[in-house]
DNA sequence: CAAGCAGTACGAGTTTTCTCGAACATAGCA
DNA sequence: TGCTATGTTCGAGAAAACTCGTACTGCTTG
């Protein structure tokens, strides 16, 4: 049974139309999945910080990429930079510039194609303080 | 038919009696299981030449430990010395001293409880150039 | 006992990485 | 127009890692 009471219209903050798949914004520099190198991203994921980003891309991302801030790191904008800079290097997240934010996700098809069971290594991880 | 020829005695060099487990000499210091870190394991393992001499070990390691120079790596001995007390401390190796000699194993046993999949990774790993 | 061998320990030089402040760029908004 | 929010680049200082020469230890063997 429908309610009778007046709709009331909320503004809603912060609701972004993403674009459709087929005009993403080209993926910042980053190496391609035959050029992963296990050494490279064992390197990179050797910092417990960069082991918190992907963790948390990988176990909370619901299905979309995630800005510098959304995860709540306490650490000055350019530590931060670096850090999600060095992952992508390394091949490990890609990046895409939306306006003004940098998003990042996993490549978890590439990571899983090349180095099966690496992912579930990082899920599995717990940091020292949580 | 017996060969009735006389016996020719040898000298076979290089024939050691390997104490009995029993007696195995004590393990240099490393890390406990439940101490072991990913970060620093995989810290250790982004270096190309310790992945090569855990690869080699997992490979080829017949039923046995091995000496620094069986792995036939062309560095000074002092930075042999280096890496795989990284790879010890690390909690990856296993060193123990027999006389003079001192022999390594990969903690399989323990790597795989802890981190699941990761020796997988190494062994299916091939470096730049072989 | 001297020589040779397997390997360590120390220390210095070099390179890499981490960390972060400062200055800058750009979009959205009042 | 100017403020705020997101995030970058540059550069410098600090910390860590790598590399390796030198000197040393402790067995074994002639």
């Amino acid at each position: 049974m429908p309610s009778t009471a007046r709709p009331v219209f909320v503004r809603v903050p912060d609701i972004k139309v993403l674009p459709e798949p087929a005009e993403l914004p080209e993926p910042l520099p980053e190496p391609a999945v035959e050029d992963l190198r296990l050494e490279t991203v064992l390197g990179a994921l050797s910092d417990p910080l960069r082991l918190r980003i992907v963790r948390k891309l990988l176990l909370e991302s619901e299905q979309f990429d995630h800005t510098c801030g959304w995860f709540g790191l306490d650490r000055p904008k350019s530590s931060l930079t670096h850090h999600f800079k060095a992952l992508r290097e390394a091949g490990i997240t890609r990046q895409r510039q939306y306006g003004l934010e940098r998003r990042s996700h996993v490549r978890v098809d590439d990571l899983n194609a090349r180095f099966p069971g690496l992912l579930d290594l990082i899920a599995a991880w717990t940091p020292d303080e949580p």
